[in-house]
DNA sequence: AACCAATGTTGGTCTCACCAACGTATCACG
DNA sequence: CGTGATACGTTGGTGAGACCAACATTGGTT
């Protein structure tokens, strides 16, 4: 309907419209912070909620493959919001552990994140926003996250 | 809810969902095709709605920027299944035309993104299904698709 | 004629998904 | 107990795609 708008094709693609969505969000992200962030508040997010994990456990939760989840503790490790240090119950695994400047920069962060939110979801009224929520949870939740 | 799953900060952010679900789509997809038949796919649906255009307006309506569909065209015009020849009109244009072969080209691509999308939306019911695709429209129609 | 804007093109950066390989450590099993 | 399979972290590399910067050509404006 939108005359310089997309072909229906694509239009009735979820794959692309939820690609297109994703770079609006890295979009409006970029704007209020280095990119990089998201994945810091990724994981971040994730020791808060689940406690100290080793890095391959991380990946797993966030469907991020281990070579990804090595850089991006590293980078939180030299920021001081994370520590990294050997299991000794299994000393092939890094227990990672948030640390308080950590938690900061996690609320920071998530603060940034709801107005990115907020930018992108504008159209929407809150009931659609659930919806909306509901309806890719259940897309995600239906595949298992294989990357480790 | 699930025990090995994302925390609640991130799934409750729609930005983070539509990424996992495009990934998620760009996998499948790669299963089946080549990854980049899907900026193929995108320029070529684009041709055959609006007929011939020049590559700004193609990057215009798809969201891409300028740079990038250059390279798309470059590769369907050694592909033969588009041709670049300059606007008479004002010289300084590509205008790009889809062959018979493109068009051949795309009902195949077609075929294989319906396939992805099935594989994809597998937990959802028609009704669910355009739900999502309703919502996902509203937010992306409500952005401009600024990239020029 | 002089200036500014648009287009295509090239080249480069950055994030992120992925593949391959390696060394160390652990575990299961004969 | 030893041996082989497996898991983990780490490094290095590929490729797509979103960007930024610069340039030459062309068109439009004044």
């Amino acid at each position: 309907m939108t005359d310089p708008g997309a072909p229906a094709l694509l239009r009735n693609l979820a794959s692309w419209q939820a690609g297109r969505v994703s770079t609006l969000g890295a979009r409006f992200t970029a704007a209020r912070m280095p990119l990089e962030a998201r994945s810091d508040f990724a994981v971040l997010a994730t020791l808060r909620e689940y406690g100290e994990l080793s890095q391959t456990e991380l990946g797993r939760r966030l469907g991020l493959d281990r070579n990804n989840v090595n850089g991006i503790v590293t980078r939180l490790e030299n920021n001081g919001h994370v520590e990294r240090r050997t299991d000794p119950a299994d000393r092939r695994r890094n227990i990672v552990a948030s640390t308080a400047a950590g938690l900061q920069h996690l609320d920071d962060l998530h603060a940034l994140a709801l107005d990115v939110q907020n930018e992108l979801l504008v159209a929407l009224d809150p009931d659609e926003r659930h919806q909306l929520r509901v309806l890719l949870e259940k897309v995600l939740t239906s595949h298992p996250a294989q990357p480790a």
